[in-house]
DNA sequence: TACTGACATGCACTTAGCTTATCGCTTTAA
DNA sequence: TTAAAGCGATAAGCTAAGTGCATGTCAGTA
């Protein structure tokens, strides 16, 4: 069986949004990447599917005649999977995930992206916390079904380590860190020679708080907090205002962000976990692997920002 | 869609061959591989579909509601390639025609004969069944391109009427049906004559049994049978035999009968069509036109055992 | 008790799928 | 008339998925 199953949703795509771009918007894939797989079957099938227009495409006899079945096969592989669930006693309604905001904008993106192909009958709901405190206190009173967060010391249930999350130093655009004055390089920094930095700390009992002042306090100082907040991207943008330097999940830093960005010296980083208060259920353990086969490679646009000499466009 | 066709294919092939080494040597992969791939499947259908036993495997609920839903995906997939590729002119292997066996015998010969004077290059492939509701049923999983049979009640497909299928009587030679004792005629025979006779009627689900209760019911009485069977030929067989009266369709009577053949008075026809599930592709179309070139006249050979006086030959 | 058959696991390699950058063509707007 | 915009295709490179091989484990059979 060469002909696929991506090959046909694409196919379908194309033809109900009326573009390829429009419908590699809708898939969330890329354009290229999408106009290749529909080359591939149109080769698989023989000739074109789609005649190509200036604005947008028409349909051939040949597409015409394939586009019901290719309809009809996705409609039946859907009913395959939802018959599947169904007979396992799976109740493919919701699924109520608590987590942490930066971890919303950072870790699960692309696990929800697979989530929604794989089981687009179960929605996702995200039930978001600013703090670590406030997810695991969520979690014990059953308002989720599945936490995704920092590893929760002495939890009693199912614990699942995911990866690890990284921590960056950021500060306003010109900021001299110790360390980096050398043109042309972005090396780490060495925490203990921030000790006499303004910081832009968080508001206890934000988990990230927790992280910046054990940090510190493993470099052997206390770290001088010229204002809090309890939202990492708020930090980022009041040390983008100059108001000091942070320490936040790499996550949360946006491509265009243009102030100074860096690696701590030591490397500060913390581990996430997947933990429910009982066995999982099948749709939830899926979710716990669709989440851990999502790598915590540090992005690539952070890894530009972070080592821009690897990126010669730029 | 993360699940995909080579997973269902897989799933399918373990599934007829009994066993995961087998399926593997049909579809000339590794046994591991395809292991791997069920594996796959079933974390994202939320459980196992197939119980591993020490010899071969057993479907688990979940695998016995997506396995219809598995092949179906499969058919239309094949579909929508074989559509494609006779779309584009292109040679594309067999047309599946879904279809009874008495309509295998007696209507279906004529078009296959000019149907392969037309289109040599294509291949009709005839997928035969005994009772009407498993041609719809096939028909529903795209087990055929086109099927050929009693009108279905609400499909939603595209149907074409061909034509009507006479019903006769027949029996034992030398029975004296009610009505026929004049020399050299062979009168219809009254159907509320023929309440008192013992029938050889067919098993239900069959279309024929309920052919033959409806006309049954409107002559006012319930014919009282003294053998079923499901196949028209095995009715005709009996009937000859002398196990009571029969009504089937005059296509399934061979030239060489000599029992007892009457026509039925009233009347009793069932209207037949072709019809698919999806608009057909122009092949398919062309085999619709085909049948519907060849009138449901009665054949021949039935006329003249019908009515012996209009045939000097005899 | 040893052997056989069948599925699962681990590892490494190959292939497929995807993104980014960019080109080419046509249409539209200035 | 020219420049800009929109759209699909090409090329290159990276990542993920699929596969084969070697081997382990377990249950049934001789």
């Amino acid at each position: 069986m060469s002909v696929s199953l991506r090959q046909l949703e694409y196919f379908v795509a194309v033809v109900d949004e009326g573009s390829f771009t429009a419908a590699a918007v809708r898939l969330h894939v890329s354009q290229p990447g999408l106009s290749h797989q529909i080359q591939t079957l149109e080769r698989q099938l023989g000739g074109p599917l789609l005649e190509r227009l200036p604005r947008g495409v028409r349909l051939t006899p040949a597409g015409r005649t394939a586009l019901p079945h290719a309809r009809a096969s996705l409609a039946h592989a859907e009913r395959a999977t939802s018959a599947a669930l169904r007979a396992s006693g799976v109740d493919a309604g919701e699924l109520h995930v608590g987590t942490l905001y930066s971890i919303s904008i950072g870790v699960l993106p692309p696990a929800l992206r697979t989530w929604r192909r794989t089981y687009p009958d179960v929605q996702v709901r995200l039930v978001e916390f600013r703090h670590t405190n406030d997810l695991i206190a969520a979690m014990e009173a059953g308002q989720a079904d599945l936490a995704v967060g920092p590893t929760p010391p002495g939890w009693d249930g199912p614990v699942r380590e995911i990866g690890a999350e990284e921590f960056v130093l950021a500060a306003a655009p010109g900021t001299q860190l110790p360390g980096t004055q050398l043109p042309g390089t972005r090396a780490a920094v060495n925490l203990a020679a921030l000790a006499d930095h303004d910081w832009v700390h968080f508001t206890p009992p934000s988990g990230l708080a927790d992280v910046l002042d054990s940090a510190c306090a493993d470099a052997g100082f206390t770290p001088r907090a010229a204002v809090r907040t309890e939202q990492a991207p708020s930090a980022l943008n009041l040390a983008h205002a100059g108001l000091g330097v942070t320490l936040l999940p790499g996550n949360v830093v946006p491509p265009a962000f243009d102030g100074v960005l860096r690696r701590p010296d030591p490397p500060v980083q913390r581990m996430l976990s997947a933990y429910t208060r009982v066995r999982p259920d099948p749709i939830t353990a899926a979710f716990v692997e669709a989440i851990c086969h999502h790598t915590m490679a540090t992005p690539t646009h952070l890894l530009s920002l972070l080592e821009p000499s690897r990126d010669p466009s730029r």
